[in-house]
DNA sequence: TTAATAGTGTCTATGAGACACTATGTC
DNA sequence: GACATAGTGTCTCATAGACACTATTAA
């Protein structure tokens, strides 16, 4: 037999195959605390649950597990993220009680005020603290994914400073310290976090103020290549 | 509807997913150079081209998709790879001729000597030098899985001793720096490259030594641990 | 003025890079 | 002895940590 013919008979059900989805954790930082977008099920299983955005790929609409992600989340924020990364694949016989199940997961990061109100709009989705997540009982292995995306994005404020985009595009550079602290849980040396970000460029100065109390901050805007850059040496634990 | 009623008449192949499949890019180190392990392909699509080692999850037999990979490393070489890490996963509409397809990829690595006897004992699997892909055209997108994989590696290089898990269980620490070498395609600095590995407490002395040419070099073996380590300063590239 | 927050100066400590040196084996 | 490879001593340099200092706003 030819590939053609081979090609031409192949019937993608012949074989039994896991049950494949994609979620998403998104994190956003708001009001000294990070965040996680949360969406009640409105199916089986697991039905009335909350849990990770997310669902299955459409295969006439996505061209990649991207741009099933991608929708899932905008069907839920309106708006795209501005950062989002694989995060790692979990698949197994017992995670899902309809079978053999396999999610791709993603960790996506936007600034609250993005997509405040849509999410308000709807009922079925909502941003949780992460401190309130212990007493809440999510869907699937939910938790222990937004676990695992909590600790990437805490290596990443290790060595890069990607949690920035859990704030608004122009940011100041306390807040951003202020992101980071939460994430490693301990207090950072200001004058060390400056520092490194002056050195390696990272960010542009919009010539705006923050107006709080006290002095006002200078406003700052995220180069484009600040997603990619990795510091050579990482902040202490 | 409740949920029993629902995952009793839950028929699984009601909606059109993805094909899914699992790939392996499994690295050793061999005279001087990095290899991978290439199969070929005995069935279509892309029948005769060699590619990487990999399959379809059983739903009887695996239990996790780290089973999967596992189990169809275990079938090509015979033996455990001791270190075996998910990559990452690609999917998308125009991969595999079959249509919208899904592979999580894994990198593995392992010692060449443990696996000789039982490559060498069939036709269909290899080791294939790095620096000979360019001219191989392999199946599906595993050419650019390959180089996903070797970048994760080469990252690895910078700031653990994962590459270890290319050599022997007893290796010496010029053979552990020359691996790093080839992953960093530069040379590291003798001095800087065994202080950083003895504060770290990562291996221990067998006690035993390599002769070769020259002054007899002490065998280490790996602490359980070592794989865990990250240091906080990476080398430089 | 004080309170509050933003931002800097500068010293120390750690650990990587450089490179010359010594050590131990074979021939 | 020469040669080859293993392994060390020690200086420099980059950068994070510590912490006290100055700057700029509002009330």
């Amino acid at each position: 037999m030819n590939e053609e013919t081979y090609l031409r008979d192949y019937d993608p059900k012949a074989f039994d195959s896991p049950l494949l989805s994609v979620d998403a954790v998104l994190f956003t930082y708001r009001d000294g605390q990070l965040e996680v977008l949360l969406v009640e099920r409105s199916n089986h299983p697991e039905m009335g649950k909350w849990g990770l955005p997310g669902g299955f790929v459409d295969l006439d609409v996505d061209e990649t597990l991207e741009d099933t992600v991608i929708r899932k989340l905008k069907e839920k924020t309106g708006v795209v993220p501005p950062y989002v990364e694989q995060l790692s694949t979990v698949g197994n016989r017992s995670r899902d009680k309809r079978g053999w199940s396999v999610t791709v997961c993603y960790t996506a990061l936007i600034a609250h005020q993005e997509c405040e109100t849509h999410i308000d709009s709807v009922s079925d989705a909502k941003w949780v603290n992460l401190k309130d997540l212990e007493k809440l009982d999510l869907a699937f292995d939910h938790k222990s994914i937004i676990a695992a995306g909590r600790e990437r994005l805490k290596q990443k404020a290790l060595y890069s400073i990607v949690p920035a985009y859990t704030l608004p595009e122009k940011f100041t550079l306390s807040d951003l310290q202020h992101v980071h602290e939460v994430l490693l849980g301990k207090p950072l040396q200001k004058k060390s976090f400056r520092r490194r970000i002056e050195q390696a460029d990272l960010i542009v100065d919009t010539g705006e103020k923050s107006a709080e109390k006290g002095r006002p901050a200078t406003l700052y805007r995220l180069k484009p290549e600040a997603s990619q850059h990795t510091f050579i040496r990482n902040l202490e634990l």
